[in-house]
DNA sequence: CGTATATATAGACACCCGTCAATACACACT
DNA sequence: AGTGTGTATTGACGGGTGTCTATATATACG
């Protein structure tokens, strides 16, 4: 995961980078699925989520295709995990997700 | 395109319905791709934009690719066209730009 | 009418992705 | 140490997607 902070103007402000159009794109294509963002949803939401306590029932797929997602959601930076003991917890992370919110959001409307 | 004017609440407000899900999803996914988004930022960044004039150079993909990234745009209401001559021109829409600005939005953060 | 240009469609190809069952791994608790 | 449970990985299958070339359609201009 790149140590990026300060990323990618909101589109309607400059014709965007072929770059930070990669990178954005990544982080959308990751929100691009249905199971990802009730996951996402439920994370947030909570504040905090283990997956198998409070995840897998939720949103009715199977165990590994949750822990697949889950891995996507993080690769991404999305969201924070913390092993605490047996379980896994995950928390989202308010910066990214701020960062995608900036992007397409419209100061022009 | 369906009359969706309100729809999906923040993510972090209550765990997502698996319709709003599926259609949320869908707009991420179209955003999910850079030569979308670069498109969807040219055309924001003028306000409007005439495919093959200001957009099928910048980018740098054949004509056929345009438009089918064009008309995938187009269908998820991200953006408008207008015909005018021979040319179509694009507009962005930003209530719906809005919607997804929106519901990543982090108001606890 | 014919030609030139803007746009869309068709078809093909390679590649990616979501899902699952099966299995492996990690960690606590007795 | 052994067992049970939470989590991750593997491998496979089906379907979707981005891209291209070639072609078709539409519209303006002479």
């Amino acid at each position: 995961m790149q140590p990026i902070v300060e990323c990618c103007a909101p589109l309607a402000e400059e014709p965007i980078a072929q770059v930070d159009a990669d990178q954005l794109a990544g982080w959308f294509r990751v929100l691009g699925d249905p199971a990802r963002l009730r996951l996402l949803s439920l994370i947030a939401s909570k504040g905090e989520a283990c997956a198998a306590c409070d995840l897998v029932e939720p949103v009715g797929i199977s165990q590994p295709t949750v822990s697949h997602h889950l891995k996507v959601l993080y690769e991404a930076g999305l969201v924070e995990r913390e092993k605490r003991g047996r379980w896994v917890y995950y928390r989202p992370v308010p910066e990214r997700l701020a960062i995608l919110s900036r992007a397409i959001g419209s100061p022009g409307a």
